[in-house]
DNA sequence: CTCTATACCTAGTAGCTCAAGGTATCGCGG
DNA sequence: CCGCGATACCTTGAGCTACTAGGTATAGAG
């Protein structure tokens, strides 16, 4: 039979193994495989400012279609790093269109080399599990 | 100024630019970043079977610590592919412990085979867009 | 005059991944 | 002999990303 360790802390009861995974709490990860579409961004504006329609557009191109991003995902990403601070926006007036151009802060740059550096991570990991031999 | 131009189409009025993006709807496409820890277990079991506890080990350890699933993804991962009839599951006793041993069908390789394609055409363009040197 | 491309935007949803929690057995150290 | 850590299975609910669908507006081609 199987016999219940009571542990109050923090008000709460807890049992068994969770009391052994206490050191765990407190963290909330994303999920490791997001922040694509923000890495992309951030990498084609590290060369140049660019607008968001021209985003979306250079995107499919630069991935030869192997990647496409809609303007529903672009632009609440572009807003969110603004607000953020890792882009700074700017409006222009182009054939009676409005365009708004975005460029990399400091901070942008910042954060690029971390999500690149992630991602490399990732995706060596990812890459030595597919390769993995007929050892494990 | 804008003026409306209305469409009935299944009892539903549609407006301006939607009429044009009437051929995208009816398919809902996962996150195309999705389907990783199923296509790291697909991989996995394709080369021997192996339990899930086993399984959690066996992910941190290939990938050098870079990705780490804990058994809550594991687990339904693991229940769902066995539904949908890519993996067929094995239960032994060891060591007064029950173990259930999982390996791949037919329908899984076929599954692993189109996931690893998938995977490789992604990867393939975010590292084309990550090392674009100037142009765009 | 209408259609297409350009150009901006938001809301709601789907579904994946995660943290947290639960049950049970075995072996080791105290 | 009791508790702890490791092994081994499992589920629920929350969080968050990225997607679909929808909206407005101008310019130019046919």
């Amino acid at each position: 039979m199987y016999r219940l360790k009571y542990l109050e802390l923090r008000g709460i009861v807890l049992r068994s193994s969770a009391i052994r995974r206490l050191h765990l709490m407190g963290q909330t990860n994303p999920p490791f495989m997001s922040g694509v579409p923000e890495l992309l961004l951030l990498r084609l504006l590290g060369q140049r400012e660019m607008y968001g329609y021209e985003l979306v557009k250079s995107i499919k191109l630069v991935t030869s279609d192997a990647i496409s991003l809609g303007e529903g995902v672009i632009y609440p990403v572009l807003h969110a790093l603004e607000r953020h601070g890792s882009l700074k926006a700017k409006r222009k007036k182009v054939d009676g269109r409005t365009r708004v151009y975005y460029s990399l802060t400091a901070k942008g740059k910042k954060r690029l080399e971390r999500l690149h550096g992630e991602w490399q991570r990732i995706q060596t990991g990812i890459t030595a599990a597919l390769e993995v031999p007929a050892n494990a």
